[in-house]
DNA sequence: GTCTATACCACGATAGAC
DNA sequence: GTCTATCGTGGTATAGAC
């Protein structure tokens, strides 16, 4: 840190933040101008420039500023699971919880960033910026190995390349979820947005999540064809 | 229709249709340009205005050609089973089926558009742009209704509320199936992409979702009954 | 070191010539 | 039907004020 700045100080830099982040989750990263940006934190255009370099790497920040303690969070909640299960496996569905209720937590705490990273953390996964599919992985590694790990030993039977689809999946309904509600209602018949609190939404989605990966296996899993499945067999074609 | 056009016809308006769906598949719709697009189709850029308006109009003919299709042959595999089952309520596994394997062939059929659009339809879920998410839920409100009646009939003890949650997280873990594996390699042990064909992946997919579609139902579905956070503590056993 | 004014080129979109 | 000229706006770079 280099002399203090004498005045209205790093209120710029963090008011740009601020800003970003929150035009960048109501209408994305391309669809968002700097000006818009600058407008709407009352600072000078070049100033983006100036502190960021380049809108790459303003939005960069946006998500390392919020993404640390999230994933920090949830891997020392996965701490305090395995070291009261004393090395046994977890029940899946706490470790589902884990990895969901931090994410709630954020949503609650408005000086955490609140609900607007939480949907732009669910929308910038299926953003196409080259760049965002590059710096999400790199925060996301080490979350992602501790809990496959977790997963793997609670669900013995199950490949890994099964697992890891699994994972995929699981990843996809909840970052549809984070970043949904508004999204679309699509069925519509019941108002989805606001009727819930986010609470309510974890609840429902941590089952439907445990459920998932606990599910039968599908047919022949590689070679080793476990073939127990207690459900519905399939038609053939 | 007007006159026919005399030479190399109606060639413009396709070729523009094929080059704006990859290009918003590969960057999404903000991120790419007109000039790009005229530029891959091979035509003149005030072409786009010619043929369809604006850049807006655009995207929604290059949604609309293909979603119609997907869905009609969705409604029609489910009223195949449906009138197999003579009234009865049907697995909940081949109702997911009915949604999840047209998709499969879509992807399969190049000349029906091939992989590129349900990347592009995974996507634009997430996609922040308004009238995204308006044209969409036009598209998709009658099979919503029609596959969330048959899943009320499969699933009975699951309130409506529920089930409009669950089938929420249903089209989330598709969504990101589809516009993924790109998309984030976050599992990455195990290399997702290519590694699995996309019936592959659909047999994988379906039994999760199903899975989860018949969760056991969360503590209290309507009333609550607990305490909470600040930490983990739900059922601490 | 922090901020402002301003200039630059590419983009989306359109009107009007051909 | 097609193309060119043009307008407003986007991201970026720089020169210089405090």
């Amino acid at each position: 840190m280099p002399t203090l700045p004498n005045r209205s100080l790093r209120a710029t830099r963090d008011r740009i933040l601020a800003a970003a982040e929150r035009l960048f989750m109501e209408q994305g990263y391309s669809a968002t101008s700097l000006r818009e940006i600058t407008a709407k934190a009352r600072v000078n255009l070049a100033a983006v420039n100036y502190h960021f370099g380049s809108k790459e790497r303003l939005v960069r920040e946006v998500f390392e500023r919020r993404l640390g303690p999230l994933n920090a969070a949830r891997i020392s909640m996965l701490d305090r699971l395995e070291s009261a299960a004393n090395g046994g496996p977890l029940k899946v569905e706490s470790i589902v919880e884990a990895i969901v209720m931090p994410a709630v937590q954020v949503g609650r705490e408005p000086v955490a960033g609140g609900a607007a990273f939480l949907r732009l953390l669910g929308r910038a996964i299926s953003e196409p910026a080259s760049f965002l599919r590059e710096i999400l992985p790199a925060h996301y590694r080490e979350v992602i190995g501790r809990f496959k790990q977790a997963f793997a030993r609670a669900l013995p039977d199950i490949s890994e390349q099964e697992l890891a689809w699994r994972m995929h999946f699981m990843f996809g309904a909840m970052s549809y979820t984070l970043a949904g509600n508004d999204a679309l209602q699509l069925i519509g018949t019941c108002r989805l947005e606001g009727s819930d609190s986010p609470e309510a939404i974890a609840r429902r989605l941590i089952p439907f999540v445990a459920a998932g990966l606990q599910a039968p296996l599908p047919e022949s899993d590689s070679k080793r064809t476990r073939k127990h499945v207690g459900g519905i067999s399939r038609k053939a074609a």
